[in-house]
DNA sequence: GCTTACACGTGATTC
DNA sequence: TGAATCACGTGTAAG
C-alpha cells in the first residue's frame, strides 16, 4: 500500500509539478508544459499558497504539542521526535501502572474478601526484590500483629504497611522482604515466597473469620458507613 | 526565519529538482537542465534513494509511536496527529497530578512532621462536601482514637482513614464530614471547619509530642526500617 | 563523505 | 467546492 501510493505519487510528481516561488509570488512551471488545458493561473497560485500555508500551520500545531510534551516529560528536553514519543509512551505507561496501583490501594471492595500476593519486580523500595501483598476483609482489630507473627515464622519482614478502613471494612497493603540477604535470582524461590505469603495470609484470615462467626452469633454488629463507631475501636 | 528558509527552499526547488521514479528506478529531470556541471548520475540516484528511504523509515518510526499512543490513550483511537498529541498531553498531566496526589498519600516524609487540612470540593465520597486531613509524624500508638475523640467534639466524623507506616514513622489520611446535615454553601463555614480540624490535629499531635519527649528520656528507642519491631506494636 | 533529523511544498484523499 | 489531513520526496544543517 505504501509502495503503491508512493509510486503513484511519483508518477504524478514527475508528470506535473507546479512550484510556487514565494519571492516573486508567481507560479513557475517545474516539469511539464501545464498539460494542455489552460488553467487560470491566479486561482492556482492562491490555492497552492493556501495549501502550503495550511500545511505549515498544521506542522506548527503538531510541533507545538511536541514542544509542550518536551517540557512535560522530565528528562526529554532535547530529543528527537521519535525518541520523545518513545519517552512519552514509557512515562505514560509507567504513570498508568502507578495510578492503577495507587487507586488499587485506595479502593476498598465492598463485599468480596480477597488476598492478593505478587512479586514486585522493579525493586521499588531500594531492594532488588520485594513482595506486595494486599488483604481486604471485614475490619478485624489485632489482625496485623497476627500477620506479622505469621510472616516472622517465614523469616519475612514487613517494611511498609497501609491500613485503610471504610464502612466497617478494611484493606491492608504490605510490602514484604526477606530478612536473609539471599540470592533472589531464582524464580522458583520467588514463587515459593509468594505462595508462602499467600498461604500465611489465608490462614490468618480464616482464623479470624471463624472467630468472627462465633462472635456474630452473640452480637450481630453491622457497622454503617456513617456510624462514627466504625473507627472507634481501631485503637 | 521560517519564511527565509522556505524562500530559499523554493529557490532551490524551482531551480533544481531531481525526481526519483521508483517504478523504473531511474532519475528523471523535473524542472531544469541539471545546471551546467555534469554530476555523475548513479551516485546522485543512489544517494537520493537512500535519502528518501531513510526519511521514510524515520516517518514510519514516528507514526509507529503515534499508533501505540493511540492504543495507549483510552478514547483516542482514531484522531488527528495534533489532537492525539493534545489528548496525550491532557492525560499525561492528569496522570501526573493523580500520581502526585497518590504518592502524596503514599509517601512518608522522612523528618518533617506536617499537618495538612483542605476542603475536598468535588464531593468525592458521595457527599457534597468533605475534608481531607493528613498527618505525618513519628509512629504513635493510640493516636487515632484521640483524633477521633477530638473530632467527635466538633461533631465531625471520620468516614475514611488510612494509616501508613514506614521506618518508625506514620502518616494518616482522613476523610471527614460533618455529622449534621447542614447547608455547606457557606464558604466561611467551610474555612471554619478546616481551621477547627487543623487546630484539633495540632493539639493532639502536640500532646503526643510532649508525652513522647518524656518517654524518650527513659528509653531512646530508635526504630530501624529493617527492624521487624517497627510494626510490632501497631496493634 | 555519510548519516540523521527537520521543515518545506505538494499530490491525494476525505468530509 | 473548499478545508483539513496525510505521506511523500527533497533541500539543508549538524554530528
Amino acid at each position: 500500500m505504501d509502495d503503491f501510493a508512493s509510486t503513484r505519487m511519483n508518477e504524478y510528481a514527475s508528470s506535473s509539478s507546479l512550484v510556487l516561488d514565494r519571492e516573486r509570488g508567481e507560479l513557475v512551471e517545474a516539469s511539464v508544459k501545464l498539460e494542455g488545458k489552460g488553467v487560470s493561473p491566479e486561482r492556482t497560485v492562491e490555492a497552492l499558497r493556501n495549501h502550503s500555508e495550511a500545511e505549515r500551520r498544521r506542522r506548527a500545531r503538531i510541533n507545538s504539542h511536541l514542544d509542550t510534551l518536551r517540557n512535560v516529560i522530565p528528562g526529554a528536553n532535547k530529543l528527537d521526535k521519535a525518541s520523545l514519543l518513545a519517552e512519552v509512551i514509557t512515562h505514560l505507561k509507567e504513570l498508568k501502572t502507578n495510578a492503577a496501583q495507587a487507586s488499587e490501594g485506595l479502593m476498598i471492595p465492598k463485599d468480596n474478601d480477597e488476598i492478593r500476593v505478587e512479586s514486585q519486580e522493579g525493586g521499588l523500595n531500594g531492594f532488588p526484590y520485594s513482595i506486595r501483598a494486599s488483604l481486604c476483609c471485614e475490619y478485624k482489630p489485632g489482625l496485623l500483629s497476627d500477620i506479622r507473627q505469621a510472616l516472622d515464622e517465614l523469616h519475612l519482614m514487613i517494611i511498609r504497611a497501609e491500613i485503610a478502613t471504610l464502612g466497617g471494612r478494611m484493606k491492608n497493603v504490605f510490602v514484604i522482604i526477606s530478612c536473609k540477604e539471599q540470592n533472589f535470582e531464582d524464580a522458583e524461590y520467588r514463587q515459593f515466597l509468594v505462595g508462602s505469603v499467600h498461604q500465611a495470609l489465608r490462614s490468618v484470615l480464616d482464623r479470624f473469620s471463624v472467630s468472627q462467626d462465633i462472635l456474630e452469633t452473640r452480637k450481630r454488629r453491622r457497622i454503617s458507613i456513617f456510624s462514627s463507631s466504625s473507627l472507634g475501636d481501631f485503637l
